[in-house]
DNA sequence: TTCAAATATAATAATATTATAATATATGCA
DNA sequence: TGCATATATTATAATATTATTATATTTGAA
């Protein structure tokens, strides 16, 4: 399992505009850079950038075919959390029951009098 | 559905060593603030100051009970959120199989030669 | 063998995030 | 009323992230 550092390193991985879009295009197929390029509105060093970190943290790969790179995702985690991202969620959690509990008393009616 | 924009902001608050601990936390129900600081070894102003950041983004609120705060999850997101990052992917997805496709050609066939 | 295309790297300036330190507020109790 | 407890707010210094700019590398083709 993934420990908590390494959890929160894939998280800010993810919580960028162009990189959040790159992986939901990766999850689609396979997609050179030039490709990428064409709905990124970045700079092509950028993109690198962006490539270049995704692979660092493992969550991309490459295969190189004559002067095109072509980027797959290879986390398995991604598809799952892209799409949990998405979800329509309706309504909020359910408020605290009537007499929830901490370390420190019960309320209301132990703390309260 | 959330926009591109509130998912970015969501995975940010989320990937912070403490605001993951605090939800992780109230995943299994309420807390008041002195309960939390037990387990985060930050200052108490800094406490504060995560909880009014999760509270500003919607994900959490709180009741007062007498000089408590006692603070709740209300965003349905954040279990489903916490239980896929716990999840235990064994293997990385497939490799692109043969012959991927991209808007500029196929390969290998097409492009190499 | 030179050239252009496709992509990467490195340095840096701009910006955002974070923790710290100091202070403030609100509540219950003596 | 006055004090201690629980928590919040504000300003700021330290640090991390990001986009930009300039340059480098690699590859296929003329």
């Amino acid at each position: 399992m993934r420990s908590l550092g390494q959890r929160i390193e894939l998280l800010k991985v993810i919580a960028h505009p162009a990189r959040i879009k790159i992986l939901e295009e990766l999850v689609k197929g396979v997609k050179c850079v030039s490709d990428l390029g064409e709905f990124l509105d970045i700079s092509q060093p950028n993109i690198s950038q962006h490539l270049s970190l995704l692979r660092t943290f493992g969550i991309i790969d490459y295969y190189q075919d004559g002067r095109l790179r072509c980027y797959y995702l290879i986390d398995p985690i991604i598809p799952d959390l892209l799409e949990i991202l998405k979800k329509d969620y309706r309504e909020s959690l359910p408020g605290p029951s009537c007499c929830p509990v901490t370390k420190r008393g019960t309320y209301p009616g132990e703390r309260r009098r």
